[in-house]
RNA sequence: GUGGCUGUAGCUCACUCGGUUAGAGCACCGGUUUGUGGUACCGGGGGUAGCGGGUUCGAAUCCCGUCAGCCACCCCA
């Protein structure tokens, strides 16, 4: 016998998983699409220079890379950015710019696994490419804001800050040099002590004083208004740094402009993120009852997506979902629960002489949209009611041959365990009324 | 990738110093005189104790390896 197993981070979806990542799938999808962003697909295969041409290391030895029947050397790809970026280079002149699109699909990273983090994992990214405006930082941020409370995600927060504003203030420092290390240093706040991030910072060569600045601003919290306060001050009045704290403000306008709810958007000059290709704005998004899952959201602005693949250059905005983090953290959460069958309506097989009826009535309900599940086989009905019940289907239909002797049907509402009769004379259209009524009163 | 913790039925766990055919609850399947679910009662299937090896008269229990999960680091979704 072999043993049925899976593989180290990857896993099996059953029905309850299943319909919470297609349900949030939906809802991204719809969230997108409600902004405009056009899908788009590529290949989970691709030449193994397209994957490892900006590779660093770390992204290298993650790669899923083997040699294919063809002898030619292939990676799967481990993020949605890459792929885009070489797909971006090969249509830009068909697309026309500026070009939004999401693309929501697998991919593969050999990493150590740990809880939210799979080898196999879904990315839902979306990205404004070809134009450098604010209001396309903006909308990044909207779309993250619309997606998870779209998602029903009770409690969030979206942590943006701008590079611009760390560049500025290492260029004052005159840190710029050792940007990486130090930024590096200061992304451990929150998990290392301000002390022992100090005595990091300190190893690197950097003065007390300017580390103790540094420190100072990448622990800024509160409200928005009294964060930029302080990190103008720190910037000075000219520079790339009071650029980056202005399009800081203007992302905080914009938010509440558009709607977004005080206190879901923060300026954290904390983050930092992936210190290679982000030029402008950053963002990351937490679950507040969960941070140490980490982001499940994140994001920036990058000056030139392609230019690896192509010398025209492509700067642009976006940011991705982690699809299968969030389910991990929801489901953690109690947020998770969900039915295990996407089916409606459950149509007993009572009578195995009115097949050709209850075949009739099933086509009928689903002609108008209604998931109906009917029994296989005419087994026992309190077996098949049973089911129906386990499954968590909302309404029954039972009939027998009393009851289509006496055109009526029995409907049976699941989770109220009452039971009505419907007098429907062979017309469907009357039960689909019925079911619908009682679909209708849970919502 | 580095270090640590864990691994007994689908799930949650038990098995006192290593000692006879490894148990319980829930779940699952069936029944309670053949047309009705989530309650009750009865019965049943399912574990070579993740897998492999070693120590021992004898191992779920000790040792090694391996696989997997989790935690920290790294990095990130």
């Amino acid at each position: 016998m072999i043993q049925p197993r899976t593989l180290k981070g990857f896993r099996d979806h059953l029905p309850a998983q299943a319909l919470a990542r297609e349900r949030v799938l939906d809802v991204a999808r719809r969230v997108y699409r409600s902004y405009g962003f056009a899908p788009i697909d590529t290949p989970a295969l691709e030449y193994l220079e397209v994957l490892t041409g900006k590779g660093s290391e770390e992204t290298d030895k993650q790669l899923y890379r083997f040699t294919d029947h063809g002898g030619r050397e292939v990676g799967m790809r481990f993020d949605l950015t890459v792929p885009f970026a070489r797909f971006a280079a090969q249509h830009v002149n068909e697309l026309g710019l500026p070009f939004k699109r999401y693309h929501m699909a697998t991919v593969w990273r050999g990493e150590n696994t740990q809880r939210g983090r799979y080898r196999e994992f879904m990315q839902c990214d979306f990205d404004t490419i070809g134009t450098t405006s604010p209001v396309a930082d903006l909308e990044m941020v909207l779309v993250v804001h619309d997606l998870l409370a779209a998602i029903g995600v009770e409690r969030f927060t979206i942590r943006v800050n701008n590079r611009r504003v760390l560049g500025g203030v290492l260029g004052r420092l005159g840190l710029a040099a050792q940007a990486t290390g130090v930024l590096r240093s200061l992304d451990k706040l929150g998990k290392a002590s301000p002390e022992a991030v100090a005595a990091e910072l300190a190893a690197q060569g950097v003065a007390e004083s300017a580390a103790a600045t540094l420190l100072e601003m990448a622990a800024l919290s509160g409200p928005a208004e009294q964060v930029l306060g302080r990190l103008a001050e720190l910037v000075g009045e000219e520079g790339p740094g009071a650029a980056g704290v202005a399009a800081l403000r203007g992302i905080i306008a914009g938010a509440a402009a558009a709607g977004v709810p005080a206190g879901r958007v923060v300026i954290d000059p904390g983050i930092a993120r992936g210190l290679d290709y982000y030029t402008g704005i950053v963002l990351e998004s937490f679950l507040d009852d969960l941070p140490s899952l980490g982001s499940i959201c994140s994001g920036g602005r990058y000056d030139d997506l392609a230019g690896l693949y192509t010398k025209q250059p492509l700067p642009g905005v976006g940011a991705s979902l982690g699809i299968d983090r969030l389910l991990a953290g929801l489901e953690e959460l109690g947020q998770g629960g969900g039915p295990e069958t996407p089916a409606q309506v459950f149509l007993a097989h009572f009578d195995a002489a009115h097949l050709a009826d209850y075949l009739r009535i099933a086509a009928a309900l689903r002609r108008a949209g209604l998931a109906v599940e009917f029994f296989p086989e005419p087994k026992k009905l309190g077996q098949q009611l049973k089911l129906a019940s386990k499954r968590g289907i909302p309404a029954a239909l039972v009939i027998g041959g009393d009851e289509f002797a006496a055109g009526t049907a029995q409907l049976k509402n699941m989770a109220a365990e009452t039971a009505t009769t419907v007098a429907w004379h062979g017309d469907e259209q009357i039960l689909l009324a019925a079911v619908r009524a009682l679909l209708a009163t849970r919502g």
